[in-house]
DNA sequence: GTCTATAAGAAGATAGAC
DNA sequence: GTCTATCTTCTTATAGAC
């Protein structure tokens, strides 16, 4: 018996090259942007090919999102106290992680506007970034409930999940040869979450708002 | 001659109604995932009434955008030294008083994946906040051309716009009453610009990446 | 597992009555 | 300025041959 490198079903790779060019498709042309003709033409498949393999075009997103929503999820189902600028860093650095357990193309895929719906359905989560933001804001204020943050709170916790989010995901195109995440990479992101969160810029003006 | 509160031809203001709706409806389900149906009927119109205003739903998408791209486009055009905290923050500030030229909802659009090719043909602007990052990168790395612009300061650049990009239509959500953006608005919000753009954190290991 | 062929409907857009 | 009716193309998805 001979080491042979290919067994012999080695054509049921399909099925992970749908999810790798459906997540690179998504996240350039968005998922309302790409048709399963688009996708199907890119594999070099017919539509009906993909239909064996997944059972809607839902269903390709549906997989591809399930990793990291879950890993997010259970970062942010933990005890967090982030009313420290430490405890708010490592709270950042876990969620980076728990993102890193997907391909990364699909992290572009979590601000889609046409996934978001689509997303409550099948995996119960709203607005990922929006939630961090919420959870993140409620430490600046000190707060247990999200009804009693701070305006200029939650727009300076929104602002730091946006440097964070671009960052993760701006990384593939300036590191497109970086797989996944280092320890320095981790630390690097969430230093400009971190950043923003601690910053001593003006906060804005809360008088004229009711 | 009396004073007449509504001449005569108050009604319009149709127009305007549709590229207010639109862009709420662009804003929350994406331009994509928007079609000329789901316009017509929250306007109460029906299609062919929005064809008459009109004539394609690119036709509405660019009537949006035109303002603020071109506002942002002149301040880009601007000679600026970007190689100081202070003159990047003052670059910030320019660039969100232009972008604060339009509807507030607008700014959603600009990060739309299914939106950024329309603009290219319409306006010729690729990617604004792409473009953004990488001049703020090159002041970061002191460079003339974008191509000797160091990696680990385009990430920082891109993280840096995305949290000022993320304050900027976070705003709209926390502070629904603010119509435009005051001062201290602007200065919170280049704050956390500079802020991430001065940040000493740790910048991603160079070494490993060719 | 992949194909051809096709259904059923929604998309963007137009013609012409009122 | 808005309507009804229609056209064409594209969409997701299925049936059945190979």
């Amino acid at each position: 018996m001979t080491i042979e490198a290919e067994p012999k079903a080695p054509r049921t790779d399909t099925r992970k090259r749908i999810l790798k060019t459906a997540a690179s498709l998504f996240a350039t042309h968005g998922y309302a942007g790409t048709s399963i003709r688009d996708l199907s033409q890119e594999l070099g498949l017919t539509k009906a090919a993909l239909y064996y393999h997944f059972t809607s075009k839902e269903d390709i997103l549906a997989e591809l999102i399930e990793q990291p929503v879950l890993a997010i999820r259970g970062v942010m189902e933990q005890e967090w106290d982030l009313t420290s600028s430490e405890q708010r860093g490592l709270f950042v650095e876990a969620v980076l992680r728990a993102m890193s357990t997907c391909d990364r193309e699909v992290v572009a895929v979590f601000k889609d506007p046409t996934v978001a719906p689509l997303i409550d359905q099948s995996v119960a989560m709203t607005g990922v970034t929006t939630q961090l933001a919420v959870r993140l804001a409620m430490g600046l204020s000190g707060v247990d409930d999200p009804a009693d943050v701070e305006p200029r709170h939650l727009v300076r916790a929104i602002a730091a999940v946006g440097a964070g989010y671009e960052a993760a995901n701006g990384w593939r195109v300036v590191y497109p040869e970086c797989e996944t995440f280092s320890d320095m990479d981790l630390k690097a992101i969430s230093g400009y979450v971190t950043a923003v969160l601690d910053a001593e810029s003006p906060d804005p003006e809360v008088e004229a708002r009711s």
